[in-house]
DNA sequence: AGCACGCCGACT
DNA sequence: GTCGGCGTGCTC
């Protein structure tokens, strides 16, 4: 038989594989042989010595800028109209925002070990334990759920439409606006509709009951917590389900939904939905490209919004719920100075505890309550106060608090900027500085000294975690030893989240009727002040002037390059590359090197760009530029959008 | 990511 | 002489 008569009219197709450090390949393929190939199709793919299989990515014109012989067939077909376009358009914009190669963002939308099971033709006829009988939602009438959404974000969700809305001030477990959201969301009478709902991981355990009350047996897990096999199995049935309310942290983002109608993200300022591993994305910021790719609206609620969305919110490209649109400036709660004491410490300058705090923890003893003691961290925080004013020592470029340095210097950890300790502060000229914050035992020692530590009692002294879990039922103060210590972190978030940590703490301490002792040097500064005064609008308003001021997010975007070879030389080489490289384009700035481990021969740059632009689009050629050349000797790590900069 | 290629130590 | 260590490099 030999060579049947193969077609003048070959076909060429670009092809991602999953778990690869690869963009996308051309494939050839025969329309006569395979039928015609669409975006989302999964195919068998030949790649090196063996066979993968690959998400068909586009299908080209004629065979582009390579080697015609270098082009392989592909094997065949496997499965068609897998990943729909609304996915691969989201793993496009991560990949161009967060300077990832196609094939690891890919990795996000088929879950690992799927490729095996279609490769072995596990999946034909491979029945998923169907959603239970009962797969329509089940709703309690309840009237609580009603009317808590503005009508224009009923209209999205009805009509299908982007955007996003910030819900702020929200109590309790679930807000009844979000229970609202997801009912709508999910009420679709003739088609199928799902919601995402994303959440820090420690609400999970206490959320699902809720929702599974709310909406029964179309609530669907999906996070890491569970096993690849459970992975694969939960998501085909999300895949298959008509209606689901898909429930996680993070990779819940991927979820193969076909029908979304609206995404929820509890707690949007959480840490925990940026993903710390390879293509490290924000789930918070995917969920809402997802949106706009899938037509559907974001609801973001929060107690206290982020600076993003409250400047999102002042410039119209968010909704925010109850808020005047034109400032904001009629966003004030309640304010929170009913039994809260800020302790001016600079009037108890060689205590730990103070006088108040002492009064109110007796006072709770002998009313047999609760005592929490918050300490911002353990063992030493190396920024420098002065104890006279309450001045905190700060870089003149970045206004970011300097850390203090083993030889005696203060450092920026932004710029780099180094200086030698000063004499003299330099706001009221006095000499008096401190340069370490009271850790754990030594509050637990003072405490002893002072009677109150023994057997049976009821103090807790402890570092984030205390303040993590819910608090006790029977909780009589909650003392903040030092709370400068939150917002002199050399982090330039570190005062938004001073702010929310005490609303928070102030919020809480409330609903148990419990008193707040907040001990600090800057008892007059806007951090405080707003928070007890409920003034949200007044301190996001000033906060956001010192990031427009300084060039922080979110006037420009961070990006943090971690570069680390066999030699520092040739890092810094690389990074003059960097430099040089990025000097072309308009408006990027870069901060440091700092160095991180001389040893390591590891450095670190930051890179601030315009908001405008997409980081991997200026980044990638960069970096091809700079390690293309030479060799890959030396490592970069990219990082958009970092949680934090050590 | 995988999987091959490649150039130096202890072994049937 | 070969088996095999995992350091570098490429995948249409």
């Amino acid at each position: 038989m030999g060579i049947e008569l193969l077609p003048m009219g070959a076909s060429f197709c670009a092809v991602v594989i999953p778990r690869t450090p690869l963009s996308c390949l051309t494939y050839r393929f025969h329309p006569e042989v395979t039928g015609e190939l669409a975006p989302g199709d999964i195919v068998r793919v030949p790649l090196r010595k063996r066979q993968t299989l690959g998400v068909v990515w586009e299908i080209q014109k004629g065979c582009p800028d390579i080697d015609r012989a270098e082009v392989k067939d592909i094997a065949g077909v496997v499965k068609r109209m897998v990943v729909p376009s609304e996915l691969l358009q989201l793993v496009r914009w991560v990949a161009d925002y967060y300077c990832a190669a196609l094939g690891e963002v890919m990795g996000f939308v088929l879950p690992r070990g799927l490729s095996k099971e279609l490769l072995a033709g596990k999946e034909e006829g491979m029945e998923v334990a169907p959603v239970a009988a009962s797969a329509s939602v089940r709703l309690r009438a309840s009237p609580l759920w009603q009317g808590k959404l503005p009508p224009e974000l009923i209209q999205a969700i009805e009509e299908k439409r982007f955007g996003v809305w910030g819900d702020f001030g929200g109590a309790g477990e679930i807000p009844d606006s979000v229970i609202e959201f997801i009912q709508r969301a999910t009420d679709s009478a003739t088609a199928g509709a799902s919601a995402i709902v994303m959440m820090p991981e420690a609400r999970i355990a206490t959320c699902l009951p809720f929702l599974r009350d709310a909406f029964g047996d179309v609530v669907i897990e999906y996070h890491h917590r569970l096993t690849p096999s459970e992975v694969r199995r939960v998501w085909r049935l999300i895949k298959q389900s008509e209606k689901s309310v898909v429930v996680g942290v993070r990779s819940v983002v991927w979820a193969p939904v076909e029908n979304l109608r609206g995404i929820v993200v509890l707690e949007e300022h959480s840490p925990g939905f940026k993903e710390e591993r390879k293509p490290r994305f924000n789930a918070r910021d995917v969920a809402i490209a997802r949106a706009k790719f899938a037509s559907c609206p974001v609801l973001l609620s929060d107690l206290t919004p982020t600076l993003e969305t409250w400047h999102n919110g002042k410039r119209g490209k968010f909704q925010l719920v109850g808020v005047s649109q034109a400032a904001g400036e009629r966003y004030r709660f309640q304010p929170m100075r009913e039994n809260v004491f800020v302790v001016d410490m600079r009037l108890h300058r060689d205590e730990v505890l103070s006088p108040r705090l002492l009064t109110e923890l007796k006072r709770a003893r002998e009313r047999g309550k609760v005592a929490l003691c918050y300490i911002n961290r353990k063992g030493v925080s190396r920024f420098v106060v002065c104890r006279t004013c309450g001045t905190v020592l700060r870089c003149p470029d970045c206004d970011v608090p300097g850390v203090l340095m083993g030889d005696g210097t203060v450092i920026c950890r932004y710029c780099g900027l180094t200086k030698p300790a000063p004499d003299f502060c330099p706001n009221c000229q006095g000499v008096d500085f401190q340069f370490r914050a009271p850790g754990v035992d030594m509050v637990k020692r003072k405490l002893k000294e002072c009677g109150l530590w023994d057997e049976g009692n009821k103090v807790i002294v402890g570092t984030k975690k205390v303040l993590a879990a819910p608090f006790p039922e029977d909780l009589g103060v909650v003392g903040i030893i030092n709370f400068d210590t939150e917002f002199a972190l050399p982090d330039f978030r570190a005062r938004e989240e001073a702010f929310r940590l005490l609303r928070d703490v102030l919020f809480r301490a409330r609903t148990r009727r419990a008193r707040v002792v907040i001990q600090t040097y800057r008892p007059d500064d806007v951090v405080i002040n707003s928070a007890l005064e409920g003034d949200v609008a007044g301190f996001l308003d000033s906060e956001l002037k010192v990031r427009k001021e300084t060039g922080f997010p979110p006037y420009r975007r961070l990006v943090l390059l971690t570069l680390s070879g066999k030699g520092l030389e040739r890092v810094k080489e690389v990074i003059d590359g960097v430099r040089k490289a990025l000097s072309k384009v308009d408006n990027v700035e870069i901060l440091g090197p700092l160095l991180l481990r001389k040893r390591q021969a590891t450095a670190a740059i930051i890179i601030k760009l315009p908001t405008n632009i997409m980081p991997g689009k200026v980044l990638m050629p960069v970096l091809t530029e700079v390690g293309g050349g030479k060799r890959g000797d030396v490592r970069v790590k990219i990082d958009v959008d970092p949680r934090e900069v050590i």
